[in-house]
DNA sequence: CGTTAGCACTCGATAGCGTTGAGTGCTAAT
DNA sequence: ATTAGCACTCAACGCTATCGAGTGCTAACG
């Protein structure tokens, strides 16, 4: 389809333009040492690549800039996946070694090494819920008639709540309920507990009627409100020193998409796993249309865990973020292996 | 030191100025129907404003803005306290009345409040650790080498983190000192914990040596690993609403200022109890030196609990935002005074 | 025939310049 | 003491000219 002249050029202008943040002209490309050809023949080609899609002028007289569809010939066919350097190895690989012992603070962590080395803003979604089962839930008492109520899961996150206890129920029968629910509920998915909740647990409670139905709501609401729990962000504000977010507007509509914790989830939720590229118009919210967001997840065993992501402009390093990605994915995995096996 | 028709001029230029964020001149002053003086009787009452270091000019042929000192003398004697209308209180109790009984559901509501309402920046204190104590400390294994420390105050507040145990220790010696621990150290401050720990306990487990070492270092990074949770912010990016905003960098920088926890408890920290107004370089960090920091703190029996506080442009309804956090603060020590009796 | 030199052309960016209008300070009249 | 009147200032706005980076086209070249 592409001579490959057409996509050396295409491949020049693209990584140029990463740098420079301003359009292309054929004279800056003709001066560079490995190419050998002088400005009227780059202009050829590069008229030939806006025919086809690839580039676009933002007005006559201005240089080229790579289009939606270039990027992602870009991506797909010509970004050198950059060699990570040792030193950065190094660095990420020394962020995980130290006594990193929570699963929380290892996805924290991930989130600030990839803001920190890339410079755009990182997400990173922790392991989905249906891989996670319930280990041990617990009731502390505070006061007279208040609780916490404690939920641990197989993966070290612990979820908890206060509650106030009904009167009526004494603190004893309360713990006796605890108790059956611990020993017919642990190992349990998480998502699957309610309903087991209901079917199984259910008759054998029978008798303690109401303390039963009092307990399933707290343990219902303690389930319900740990969905936000799981992304972390790291380098929001690293978008304000990128040239195209100059307008003050175009940053508030994308960081206030960014405190949108469900909007955030449904964005990464249903993604393939691998490394995906979005690019620009590609993503399905308006707010990051000038932008691009590559994501990768990492999994134990082929059961995918979460995803990281990047979220940078559309002229954004590829090479760097790629391959700074599959590392991190892996190490990860690595890392949280340890939880699942 | 004022005249009464400087005071009321003053009034006026500020409260107007709060309005449209534009220089006030002596015409739309006097069209006002509450005053009753022509322009040239107010250009003469403001060139005096002006010398006395009430206001400031941009530049000659502009109108006036208030100075520092002019925010200053408005809060401190002229600002009429809004009294908050009938709708919004009701709003923010709606808020309050509803099932919360988590303390940091509370705050984080309170933050959320105060920023939706006044359309500036809330920023959260929780309760000073001095104030809470140990209620639960306890190990929930997760595998052969893993398990959950889980502390739980008397507040309410969960925290918890993952460790591995060492070979050499059985779970069940693990238990058993844990069982110890926690019959010498309930209701011991957080602060005092560590001391305590040394002092009192260190005889009593003197025997378990190794393992009682280790616990120690887990309770320990436990305890400090929590220095953040106790910020909450809400509204971040309303700033960016602000006209005095429109520059991406002073943006970044104040974003950046946001971002970075210690700071900000550090500016909340030993603040005087009661409202404090913070207006421009009367803030201490450069980057809020446009801005004023409003604060007041909630206490339950004359204990300050912490603070809550907004953060807005030096040209802030002065009037809505102390009521509002008055308000607000009064209702929060009510809520959370539960926790404390 | 592919490549290149030359040249006219386009158009955003920048600078200079007059105009406008909001606002001031001063003076003299009330 | 207040106000009307007036000259003055200066940012903002719009207009125009200039500049230059970059293009597209044509013709010449190896």
């Amino acid at each position: 389809m592409l001579s490959d002249r057409q996509r050396m050029i295409l491949n020049v202008i693209i990584d140029d333009y990463i740098r420079s943040a301003e359009p292309i002209g054929s004279r800056s490309i003709s001066k560079r040492s490995d190419v050998g050809y002088s400005p009227a023949t780059i202009r050829n080609e590069m008229a030939d690549l806006e025919e086809l899609g690839f580039l676009e002028q933002p007005h006559t007289s201005a240089g080229r800039i790579p289009s939606i569809k270039g990027y992602r010939y870009y991506v797909d066919h010509l970004v050198k996946l950059g060699e990570v350097n040792e030193q950065d190895l190094l660095f990420v690989r020394s962020f995980f070694t130290e006594k990193m012992n929570q699963m929380e603070q290892i996805i924290q962590h991930a989130a600030m090494i990839l803001s920190n080395m890339t410079n755009y803003t990182s997400i990173v979604l922790g392991p989905e819920t249906f891989t996670t089962s319930l280990k041990h839930f617990q009731l502390v008492p505070l006061g007279e008639d208040t609780a916490v109520a404690i939920i641990v899961t197989n993966t070290g996150h612990v979820e908890n709540r206060t509650i106030s206890i009904p009167q009526e129920m004494s603190m004893d029968e309360m713990q006796q309920a605890v108790n059956i629910l611990n020993a017919k509920l642990i190992g349990v998915p998480l998502v699957r507990l309610k309903a087991k909740l209901y079917s199984e647990v259910g008759q054998e409670l029978g008798r303690y009627a109401d303390q039963f139905e009092r307990l399933l709501g707290i343990l219902d609401q303690t389930l319900a409100s740990d969905n936000d729990h799981r992304v972390f962000m790291s380098g929001t504000t690293n978008m304000l020193t990128q040239p195209e977010f100059k307008d003050v507007d175009k940053v508030k509509t994308l960081l206030d998409l960014l405190e949108e914790t469900p909007t955030i989830m449904q964005m990464f939720s249903a993604l393939p796993s691998g490394i995906q590229v979005r690019i620009g118009t590609e993503n399905t919210h308006e707010a990051i249309n000038n932008c691009s967001l590559i994501t990768a997840t990492y999994s134990v065993e082929g059961k995918s865990l979460g995803t990281i992501g990047i979220l940078g402009p559309t002229r954004m390093d590829y090479g760097k973020v790629i391959s700074l990605l599959d590392i991190l994915s892996k190490d990860m995995a690595v890392l949280l292996g340890r939880w699942y096996k």
